[in-house]
DNA sequence: CTTTTTGCAAACACTTTGCAACCCA
DNA sequence: TGGGTTGCAAAGTGTTTGCAAAAAG
């Protein structure tokens, strides 16, 4: 399992790692790594804009290079969807992302069956890099805005 | 649960199905619908490619077109990658993704934990749109590859 | 001081869309 | 026949890259 998984990781720790491997600490960096501990499951753009106020030089490349950078050092996780775009995920332990269809939301529950299920890969010989369990659902804001206009929205 | 789920959909059943739900079927989509269930999780471009020889006339806007219809209707399901863009899965009951991470290859896996993981939702009151679980690893010929050549890959 | 990183803009790959012609029901 | 569907090309979207200037160690 690669390193970082079961740790709750906050920015100070991403610093930390990123020293302890000999890759530079630049205030960017340094800010990216807060605003992905801050925000939920941001995108590229949602990250560049969080930091617009504190970091208005940095732009949506260098955005996308350390994102690419902390996926590669296991830091982040990165999730394609289909429509709306690569979001990237900060909680490393296995958990599950429910995921609203309808607005895009996501909720991570942690859950001792999938940690189970992945160790049992891994008992069995895999060597596993990453995973990812995603359940679509409407999540509860949507649902009442669904029960109150009483047209479905999918 | 969507309709379709737990049936294993060849091209024959899309069919019928398009036509149960008064969804015009073209030989654009009955091509797309064999090119699908005779592919391993392809993409659109593999499609179109797969489709050359026999329908040199079919564009990847109508594939597209055509997929995003069948994923609307359920008989597929969008697999959004990072880096290998995205793949469309026509195996719709639930079960686990075992994806290369060097070569991205595919492998479906059934699992009954997964199906029990995913029925203690629905019985929890969450209506389950669509899930997805992948998991990372090497597979066999890359982990053979690696031990050839002595360098990790990643 | 050397090497890496950054910002900018241009380049990119993938996907969607507008439109006229076309075809299924 | 009429509304949905198609092919084409153009437009969009999100992401990556080349380069000179700037900064980290």
């Amino acid at each position: 399992m690669p390193n970082g998984w079961k740790l709750e990781l906050d920015s100070e720790k991403i610093i930390k790692f990123l020293k302890e491997r000999g890759i530079k600490v630049t205030p960017q960096r340094i800010a990216i790594a807060k605003a992905i501990t801050h925000l939920n499951h941001p995108t590229a753009e949602e990250i560049c804009k969080y930091l617009e106020k504190s970091h208005p030089y940095i732009g949506l490349a260098t955005v996308y290079r350390t994102i690419k950078l902390f996926a590669k050092q296991g830091i982040v996780r990165e999730l394609s969807f289909s429509n709306k775009g690569t979001r990237y995920d900060i909680n490393v332990k296995p958990h599950i992302n429910l995921v609203c269809v309808n607005c895009g939301q996501i909720k991570d529950i942690d859950s001792i069956e999938l940690e189970s299920l992945i160790k049992d890969f891994m008992d069995n010989g895999y060597q596993v890099i990453g995973f990812r369990f995603e359940i679509d659902i409407y999540c509860e804001s949507c649902r009442a805005r669904r029960r109150r206009h009483r047209n479905r929205v999918v």
